[in-house]
DNA sequence: ACCGATTCTGCAAACGATTGCAGGGTTTCA
DNA sequence: TGAAACCCTGCAATCGTTTGCAGAATCGGT
């Protein structure tokens, strides 16, 4: 039923090797020949069989990617960069979720290996060794995790946490709360790294937690900083900063007038919410797509290809963060002393 | 370096047949030489290539699924379900997203037919005439989209509708706003088909729209059902729902003391709305579930497969909804008359 | 018209698995 | 001990491609 390359020869009255080369190789036959075979294949509808074509180049045209949890909106963003470069570079996507799971994630790459030229995970949850015995399976690349000599994608998260720190201290906050996400977490790490420029900022920071990443967390979590009397809180995702922001107003704390909220992510529903959440927005599809770019380049074998490539972070200011009322109720100048004596606080 | 059935054999000193058998016809080897086989292919980490497997046997033990969109909620959710079913049944997903076009899925359904057993539709955006001619090139089942003969997967939304409807009516409510999706969609179809119940229970409904299926939509929305004076405003999906709901709050109209404000699909950001939104749960999950075995039903040509797998909507009854103003100056039971009166109406 | 150099084209061997068929062993029974 | 019956196992063909190699066709130049 399907037309094979055989059906093709025949018609075309060549050998199949002419037909192959015909479509594959042009310059290696002559220019006539190549027009005829490409006719006919056109018009029988031949499409190469993939598996077929595999098994003899070594390569199969595939990618795959494992995702921790579709249901987490942060993944399918990824996924539909990887979706479009991928189809750009005409290679087939094979997902796969590995519901949190780092054993099955290791699972699921042996299993794919002899089906894709290559994986990419998203936010591996392997264990550090079961990721050294992965790592060599087939080309691997990695998002939101980094490991020696392994090419990698990451979101330069601490940058941007950087960046919502000094908008807090811009505004005069003094007292800040973060509420972490999973301790173990690449990204908490990252988000606490970038926390260390508070310091310098003349900003003092209380770390709360870990919380569930999710609102459930947020609701959790948002008691909590607020008996430590702070003027703006951190959340690690906008997830759990939604949480927050419903956890104060059933308790009547007004946002951003008694304390500013701030997330992470900016997921579609962060501008949607009341106020609108300000956050640190991801390039998810950017990081899908740079991962596609940074795997082919592997498989194809050119070492020469960038090992690591970066994303900015961009802070978007909505309405969850103002000013402190300590510092409203002064001129608003009066809050810049403390930014400039910082250096000495830092050294 | 990949392992090979050659290799297997070699180190255990029998032919290619033997391995072959041994893992995949036990019966028709002796028990000593397949525990051997077996022992040998697990310690050389033998995995069989499906490709060339798939070469000879005409399956690929692979499925395809084409989405319309990844970034909307709806359909990472049933992936979700399609994922897992997969892999219980031995099979690999390919993921395509289609961007909403139809024409780009109906060419992604032909780039597939080769790679994979059999393809699920989810939504398809293709017209009428494409999706005619897609069938028939592979094995297809359809999600929420029905044609004749074609095995199909659909949420009984029209029943989840009419619960929306009795539930309404039983508050009292008796003028009613629905905002309209995409009108030639058919999710908004089935939702109109069940509206038809509201005449029956004495509910006048005003068809607004169509409104972007989005946030912003139900920004839109809202005021134009405000100006139609409803008690209580059904919209097409939770996302034009949370719309509506933000923007009756900037306006100090208050859900559901004012008006009730109910929504479909129960998204995650459904339950965590204030107020919590009403809305008609759909089962995402078990619909990709569904649609997998239906499709490896047919993929095994056991033609008693079934042919149309339904799947109940639930109302997930939350906060914004409640008895109309007008109904809650009367005592309750005033109201009860009205609905015993509705079948007269409707008849 | 012939020769060498170039271009094209076809043959056949892979790739890694499955499977019909036939042959080799072992057992069973006479 | 021999033959029939059975159970295992191996040989070899096959799936649809690609590709090294060799042979055929074409061409230009004399």
């Amino acid at each position: 039923m399907p037309v094979t390359i055989q059906d093709v020869a025949r018609e075309a009255g060549v050998s199949v090797s002419t037909v192959s080369r015909a479509l594959a190789a042009p310059q290696m036959v002559r220019e006539a020949t190549r027009l005829h075979v490409v006719e006919t294949a056109n018009r029988l509808g031949y499409r190469p069989n993939r598996a077929a074509r595999g098994l003899i180049t070594g390569k199969t045209g595939n990618l795959g990617v494992i995702v921790p949890d579709l249901s987490n909106p942060f993944f399918p963003a990824i996924l539909k960069g990887v979706q479009s470069q991928a189809r750009g570079a005409d290679y087939a996507v094979f997902l796969a979720d590995c519901d949190e799971n780092g054993a099955e994630e290791a699972a699921l790459v042996q299993a794919m290996a002899k089906q894709v030229d290559g994986v990419i995970l998203c936010s591996s949850r392997m264990s550090p060794s079961q990721l050294e015995r992965t790592i060599g399976t087939t080309a691997l690349v990695l998002i939101n995790r980094s490991v020696r000599d392994q090419p990698v994608v990451i979101m330069d998260v601490a940058g941007g946490m950087r960046q919502a720190v000094d908008h807090l201290a811009a505004l005069g906050h003094r007292h800040v709360a973060y509420l972490q996400g999973p301790r173990a977490s690449w990204s908490n790490q990252q988000r606490r790294r970038g926390l260390r420029r508070a310091g310098r900022r003349g900003i003092r920071v209380i770390e709360l937690g870990p919380f569930a990443p999710t609102f459930e967390g947020g609701l959790h979590a948002a008691d909590l900083a607020l008996a430590e009397d702070v003027t703006a809180i951190v959340a690690y995702n906008d997830l759990m900063a939604l949480g927050v922001l419903s956890r104060l107003a059933d308790r009547d704390v007004k946002v951003p007038a008694d304390v500013s909220v701030l997330g992470f992510d900016d997921i579609p529903m962060a501008g949607m919410a009341t106020p609108p959440l300000t956050t640190v927005a991801m390039q998810h599809g950017r990081a899908g797509r740079a991962a596609v770019d940074l795997l082919v380049n592997l498989i194809s074998g050119a070492d020469a290809g960038e090992l690591r490539r970066e994303l900015e972070c961009q802070l978007i200011v909505r309405a969850s963060t103002a000013m402190p009322r300590t510092a409203r109720t002064q001129p608003a100048h009066a809050v810049a002393p403390a930014r400039r004596d910082a250096p000495a606080v830092g050294t």
